[in-house]
DNA sequence: ACCAATTTGTCCGTATGTATG
DNA sequence: TCATACATACGGACAAATTGG
């Protein structure tokens, strides 16, 4: 009996449960913001026990295809950004990925970004951004909030690109970037001014709708940070350590 | 009583249990292909029902930090590109992203992509890539084989590069220019043979590590895909439809 | 090839807390 | 305030699959 048929085995009940519901939500037969129903309907419709329906749940919890309000009823999600990120640069993270790699790929990322961003950017984002600003100088000193600004400004650049493709691109390296940025500054004291006057022209150069302008100093930036990282004695070519996403 | 306290609303158990497991992944202190141990140990150390493990381990079931062998045993996992990328695809057709904002981002990805290529490509890779070529010459009528080779080409390209950020960048966008360029190659009957010319150019460019030449044949091939889109008489401006995804 | 122990998948019943009307 | 509906969590149970002798 030489030629063996692949091995076959039967699809637990739950994930059966998880693959219908996410495949109602993808070809929009359900739509994000409708209500799924209780789970007792939802033992009804499948036939199955309620641990079974909850299993189900939980595995398309986490991916944000499905959310619970106040009261913890279902509704459709619309799966965000930040969380696809956050889950991605954990595995980049896992995958020990190089701080060449997240430079060589922030680098073409932003660029593209800043490039939308000129040519589509509000006066609101504008502002948001400037108000950025303003808290960034006040909080000069201390290196973890500066650099949670700085991730929070560019996440307003990515916003203001109106290209939601890039900013899913842009975000798991922005959550490292946030990592590293925060160890750079608390170790290279130059760090903040010259982020914060980077910063200034990046708004300066979306005001005046300037391309050149803008993908200089995008260059700049990750120029900036690249030697910072080298400055604070770190080997680009090595893991990035798991020890800067600890919390969180 | 005017200052209010921010409403305190408890943990649920099973994220709790979740939570507890992922961080011990992300710290490193288990390591993906540690076993996590079986059900009934996990109800000992944590201290809650079994039915309250199991939900939170599907939890992370789905995001591929915990997998489960053909015996259905526990496993650290290590959360791979098409699986966090197939997530990521689906989060932009339930965002309705339009064809420009998906053109506009792989454009850049893609030419940082194939600079890393000519640097790193080896020759295994380039092996892998004829032999992709050959396939496609072969299958040149068949716009659906032709589209999922294009896929397989486009992901050896990203091994290529040596890259993972960048691999994780492009591949969301990649799962839905397969789905396009299969929607391209049905309608617009000159685009296969464009397609194959077009590979054949890249993997020239690769054996003569010439970006110059990478570049060029990216930007062609992706402006092709993006002519071929209104050939096929859709608006560059529209939400891609969702029942290109509807499959798997 | 068979058996016994282990482990997962599934189900049932029940108690508790919370949100809504 | 009270009643109802619902999610959370628990304990116990059994069948099926897998493992290791």
């Amino acid at each position: 009996m030489q030629p063996r048929f692949p091995r076959v085995s039967p699809t637990p009940a739950y994930q059966q449960v998880a693959e219908a519901i996410e495949r109602e939500i993808v070809t929009g037969h359900i739509r994000p913001g409708d209500p799924l129903g209780t789970e007792a309907e939802l033992v009804k419709q499948f036939g199955v026990n309620r641990s079974t329906i909850r299993e189900g749940i939980r595995l398309l919890e986490q991916g944000g295809l499905l959310r619970r309000d106040s009261s913890r009823r279902l509704w459709v999600g619309l799966p965000h950004y930040e969380r696809l990120a956050t889950r991605m640069s954990r595995a980049l993270v896992l995958h020990e990925v190089t701080f060449r790699e997240l430079y060589e790929a922030a680098m073409p990322i932003q660029i593209a970004t800043i490039e939308a961003a000129v040519e589509r950017a509000t006066p609101e984002l504008i502002a948001a951004l400037e108000d950025n600003i303003e808290r960034t100088e006040r909080a000069l000193r201390d290196s973890t909030a500066v650099a949670e600004l700085d991730g929070e400004f560019h996440g307003l650049i990515g916003r203001a690109s109106g290209n939601r493709v890039l900013q899913l691109a842009r975000e798991p390296s922005e959550a490292l970037v946030v990592e590293t940025t925060e160890l750079i500054l608390a170790k290279v004291k130059e760090g903040a001014p010259r982020l914060l006057h980077a910063h200034r022209m990046y708004v300066d150069a979306l005001k005046r709708r300037d391309k050149d302008a803008g993908r200089l100093w995008v260059r700049r930036h990750l120029d900036d940070w690249r030697k910072g990282f080298e400055r604070a004695g770190r080997d680009l070519d090595r893991p990035i350590d798991r020890i800067y996403l600890q919390n969180r």
